[in-house]
DNA sequence: GTAGGGTTAG
C-alpha cells in the first residue's frame, strides 16, 4: 500500500472512532500504534483527527506529545490545538501555543481561534485587545473574527460605541448580509442594552431593527432576540416573537421557559412545557433542568416529581450528557426537599459526574445538616472549586461549627483561593457562632479592603455577628450603613434587639420595617414573637400572631410554639391550651417544650407533668426536659421530687449537656454563671464564680435572697449547702441593682455559642485562667481571650 | 483547522 492509500485507511479507520459515542479513544490508542510501529507518520488531517480526539478524551499529554513534534511551520495543526485546548477548558495552553507560534506563521483562522478561545473563556477585553493587533499587523478579518469578537463585546456588554463601529466595519467589508454576523451583533446590542446607564429601549430597537432585516433569520437570530427581551425585562415581547414563530425552534422555547423561570413566572413557565407536549415539540436536558430547578425554587416538589417521572417513562435512551445535567438539577431537587436518600440513590447511579454533581449533593446534606457525610462528601472529591468550599464554610458555620468553619477559611485562603463574598459570610457567621469579636473585626476590615462590604449576604451576617458578640451598636451601625437591604437584613436587627433584653425596641423596628414596604416572611415573625415573648408583650404578640395570614404565611409550629411560650411566661395557660386545641396539627416537642417552660416560672405542677411526660415519649435522650421538671420542682421547693428526676435521668442514661447562663444587666455589666457540674472543669468555674459574687458585692451589687441550688448534682449541692448558701450555680428570677435596675437570666445556652462571651468575661473578672470541655473540644479561657484545641 | 442561541451547585 501506498503512503496516500494508506493515510485514507487510517483516515477511515479514525473516523469510526469519532462517530462512536463516546469517542472511542482506546480503539484510536491502537491505532495510532499501528501507526508508529508500522513506520507511518502521521501527518496533516490524520495528525488534526488524532490530536481532536486525544483532546476529547481529556488525553491532553498524548496530544501534547503529538504537537511537540508537529513542525513550527504547520499552522494548521497548531490552530486545531488552540481550539481544542480551549475548549478543554484549558485556555492557558492554547495562549501558549498561539504564543510560540512566530508572526509570520499566524494567518487569520489562527487569531480567529484565538479570540473564540477568549471569548468562550468569559475574558471579552483579552479578545478585543487580539482583534486590535490582529489588524495592526496587517491580517484580514472576515466573518468568523466578527462573530467571535461581537461575542466578546456581548460579554464585556457595556461598550455601545464599540459595538456601533464594529457595526460601520461589518457593512464596510460587505459582511452585512452574513447571518451569522448579524446575529452576533444582535446578541452585542441585547446585551449593552442590560447595562446601566444606557438608554436600554433605544440600543433594543436597533437591534430589532437588525433583527427585522436579516435576510436570512435562522434559528439562532430567533433565540438571541428572545433572550435578549427576556434580558430586558420585557417578556411579553419575547412571547410575541415566539408566537410568531412558523416553525418549531426548540431552543427558543427554552429560551422562553428559562426567562420566565428567572422572573418568578413558575406556572407559565410550566404552562410553556405544557404547550411543547401537545405541540410535539421536543425537549431536551435544557427543557428539563430549567424546569426542574424551578420546582426546587418554587417550593413545587410535586411539578419536579412529575418531571422525573415523565423523563423516566419518555426518554428511553438518554445520552450521558443528558443524563449529566437532568440528573444534576435532580439531585438539587430532592435535597432541597430534605429527601437526600433519593438525591443519593440518583448521585450514586450517574453515569458521569462533574463538579456541578459534587456540589449539588454537598449542599444537600449541608443544608440538612448532616455534617459528617457532607464532610466525607468534600473530602472525597478531587475536583473543588470556590463554591465547594463555600458551600462547606456556610454549612459548618450554619450548624454550630465555628471553629471548623474558621479553619476551613483559613485552610482556603492557604490553598490560593481568593473567596468570595459568600466565603466571607460564612467565616463571619462562624465568628457569630464562636462568639470571637477578635476574629470578626479582622474579617469585616478584609471585607471592606475588598470590596465585598456591598453584597447583601455579607452585610446581614454582619449584623448578626456583632449582636452575638454582644456589640448592638456596632450591629446597628452596620445595620444603618449597609447598602443593600432586604428582609433578612431586617429580621437579624430585629433579633439583635429581642436578644439583648430591646424587646421594645425590637417591636418598634418592625413597625419602620412595615413603613418601608419591607414584607415580613416567616423568619421575621418568629423574631418578632420572641421579641415580645421576652419583653413580657402579650398584647402586641397575639395582634402580630393575627396578621400573619395577611402576608400570606401560615404559621407554623414554630410560630405557635413562640405563642405558647409567650402566653405561657405571663402565665396565661388556660389562652395557651386553647391556642394549641385550634391548632391545625398535633402538638410536637416544640410546644411541649414552651409549657413546660412556662410551667416550671410559675410552678404550675400538673401541667408541667403532662407536658415533660409527653417530651419523654418524644424525645426521651433529651436532657432539657429533666433540667426543666426538676427545676420546676426546685422553684417549689420539693427537693424530694428534684432527686426523683435526677434518679430517672441517671437510670434512662440521659446525658447532661454542658451549659450555662446568662444574666443581663440593663447597665451594660453582663454577668454569666455555668449551670452544670458535670465536668470537672466546669466544677472549677464555679470556684471562679464564687470570687465573681464578691466582686459583685464589692460594686455594690446584691445578689436576691431567691438564689437557689438546684440545679446541680447532688454531691456538689450538698458541699455547696454545708459550706455556704450563696456559693451559687444557677440563678433564677430577678437580681436587684442598687439603681433600682434589675437582671434576668436566660437558661441553657450551649458552651460553643454565647457562653464563649460569659467565659471570656468571667476569665477577666477573675483574672485566673478558665479550662472548660466541651464534647470533644477543650476552651481555654484567660484575660477575656479564649484559644480552642482538641481535648483529647 | 475557526463561530453562533437555551441549563444545573450557594
Amino acid at each position: 500500500m501506498n503512503v496516500r492509500a494508506l493515510a485514507n485507511h487510517y483516515a477511515a479507520q479514525l473516523s469510526i472512532c469519532c462517530s462512536l459515542s463516546p469517542i472511542n479513544c482506546t480503539l484510536a490508542r491502537a491505532i495510532h500504534a499501528h501507526m508508529i510501529t508500522s513506520g507511518f507518520r502521521p501527518w496533516g488531517h490524520i495528525l488534526n483527527r488524532l490530536i481532536d480526539i486525544y483532546c476529547k478524551s481529556s488525553k491532553i499529554g498524548y496530544a501534547r506529545q503529538l504537537f511537540d513534534a508537529i513542525p513550527k511551520p504547520d499552522i494548521v495543526a497548531r490552530t486545531t490545538f488552540i481550539a481544542t485546548y480551549s475548549s478543554m477548558g484549558n485556555l492557558k495552553l492554547a495562549e501558549e501555543i498561539f504564543n510560540e507560534t512566530p508572526l509570520v506563521m499566524r494567518d487569520t483562522v489562527s487569531y480567529n481561534a484565538m479570540i473564540t478561545a477568549y471569548s468562550h473563556h468569559d475574558d471579552g477585553h483579552a479578545a478585543i485587545e487580539l482583534f486590535r493587533e490582529m489588524k495592526q499587523e496587517g491580517f484580514s478579518c472576515d466573518n468568523f473574527t466578527f462573530s467571535s469578537v461581537l461575542s466578546a463585546l456581548a460579554i464585556i456588554a457595556d461598550d455601545e460605541k464599540q459595538c456601533q463601529q464594529l457595526h460601520c466595519e461589518v457593512i464596510k467589508l460587505g459582511l452585512g448580509t452574513v447571518t451569522s454576523v448579524l446575529n452576533a451583533l444582535i446578541c452585542a446590542y441585547v446585551h449593552c442594552a442590560s447595562a446601566p446607564q444606557v438608554s436600554s429601549s433605544l440600543l433594543m430597537s436597533a437591534a430589532r431593527k437588525l433583527f427585522d432585516e436579516v435576510p436570512q433569520r435562522d434559528e439562532t437570530s430567533w433565540t438571541i432576540m428572545i433572550t435578549g427581551y427576556v434580558r430586558n425585562n420585557d417578556l411579553s415581547a419575547a412571547r410575541g416573537l415566539l408566537d410568531g414563530m412558523t416553525e418549531n425552534i426548540e431552543v427558543a422555547w427554552n429560551a422562553m421557559i428559562s426567562g420566565y423561570v428567572h422572573h418568578g413566572y413558575y406556572e407559565a413557565a410550566f404552562d410553556m412545557f405544557r404547550k411543547m407536549h401537545s405541540r410535539g415539540i421536543l425537549k431536551d436536558a435544557y427543557t428539563y433542568t430549567s424546569l426542574i430547578s424551578a420546582s426546587s425554587n418554587a417550593g413545587l416538589f410535586r411539578y419536579g416529581k412529575q418531571l422525573h417521572a415523565y423523563i423516566l417513562r419518555t426518554e428511553v435512551q438518554p445520552s450521558k450528557d443528558f443524563l449529566l445535567s437532568v440528573n444534576n438539577a435532580l439531585v438539587t431537587l430532592y435535597s432541597t426537599f430534605g429527601k437526600l436518600v433519593e438525591a443519593r440513590v440518583i448521585f450514586d447511579k450517574m453515569p458521569l459526574k462533574d463538579i456541578v454533581s459534587w456540589n449539588s449533593i454537598l449542599s444537600g446534606y449541608v443544608n440538612v445538616g448532616c455534617i459528617e457525610e457532607a464532610k466525607t462528601i468534600f473530602s472525597d472529591m478531587l475536583e473543588k472549586n470556590l463554591l465547594t468550599w463555600t458551600v462547606m464554610i456556610s454549612g459548618l458555620a450554619q450548624h454550630g461549627f465555628g471553629e471548623e468553619g474558621l479553619k476551613l477559611f483559613n485552610q482556603m485562603k492557604l490553598e490560593g483561593l481568593e473567596p468570595c463574598d459568600y466565603a466571607y459570610a460564612g467565616a463571619v457567621k462562624s465568628c457569630a457562632v464562636l462568639g470571637s469579636l477578635e476574629n470578626g473585626r479582622q474579617l469585616h476590615s478584609q471585607i471592606i479592603q475588598l470590596g465585598h462590604h456591598s453584597s447583601l449576604s455579607v452585610g446581614n451576617v454582619l449584623i448578626t455577628m456583632y449582636a452575638r458578640c454582644g456589640v448592638v451598636e456596632s450591629a446597628y451601625s452596620m445595620f444603618q450603613t449597609t447598602p443593600y437591604v432586604d428582609s433578612v437584613t431586617w429580621n437579624a436587627m430585629i433579633a439583635a434587639l429581642a436578644q439583648h433584653g430591646h424587646g421594645v425596641q425590637a417591636v418598634q423596628l418592625y413597625e419602620e420595617m412595615l413603613k418601608e414596604d419591607i414584607l415580613p416572611d416567616r423568619i421575621t415573625f418568629l423574631t418578632v414573637l420572641s421579641a415580645c415573648s421576652h419583653a413580657g408583650l402579650v398584647k402586641e404578640g397575639r395582634y402580630y400572631f393575627g396578621t400573619m395570614d395577611g402576608y400570606g404565611i401560615t404559621p407554623g409550629e414554630d410560630h405557635y410554639a413562640r405563642m405558647v411560650d409567650l402566653l405561657c411566661r405571663a402565665g396565661m395557660f388556660s389562652e395557651a391550651k386553647s391556642l394549641i386545641e385550634s391548632m391545625p396539627f398535633k402538638p410536637g416537642a416544640p410546644i411541649w417544650e414552651a409549657i413546660l417552660a412556662g410551667c416550671r416560672i410559675h410552678g404550675n405542677i400538673d401541667l408541667g407533668i403532662e407536658a415533660a411526660e409527653r417530651l419523654f415519649e418524644l424525645m426521651p435522650q433529651h436532657d432539657g426536659t429533666y433540667i426543666l421538671l426538676s427545676n420546676m420542682y426546685a422553684t417549689l421547693g420539693q427537693w424530694e421530687d428534684v432527686a426523683k428526676v435526677r434518679k430517672l435521668m441517671r437510670e434512662r442514661g440521659v446525658k447532661k449537656e454542658p451549659g450555662c447562663s446568662w444574666i443581663e444587666v440593663e447597665n451594660k455589666v453582663h454577668v454569666f454563671l455555668v449551670d452544670d457540674t458535670v465536668h470537672p472543669e466546669v466544677q472549677a468555674v464555679y470556684k471562679y464564680l464564687e470570687k465573681l459574687v464578691f466582686e459583685m458585692r464589692k460594686l455594690g451589687y446584691i445578689p436576691d435572697t431567691k438564689f437557689v441550688l438546684h440545679d446541680m448534682e447532688s454531691e456538689y449541692k450538698e458541699h455547696a449547702l454545708s459550706t455556704h448558701s450563696e456559693k451559687l450555680a444557677v440563678v433564677y428570677g430577678i437580681m436587684k441593682l442598687p439603681n433600682g435596675s434589675s437582671i434576668r437570666v436566660f437558661k441553657n445556652l450551649r458552651i460553643c455559642g454565647d457562653c464563649h462571651n460569659a467565659f471570656k468575661f468571667i476569665s477577666k473578672v477573675v483574672e485566673r485562667e478558665i479550662v472548660v470541655r466541651d464534647g470533644k473540644r477543650f476552651h481555654h479561657f484567660r484575660h477575656g481571650e479564649c484559644s480552642c484545641g482538641d481535648y483529647w
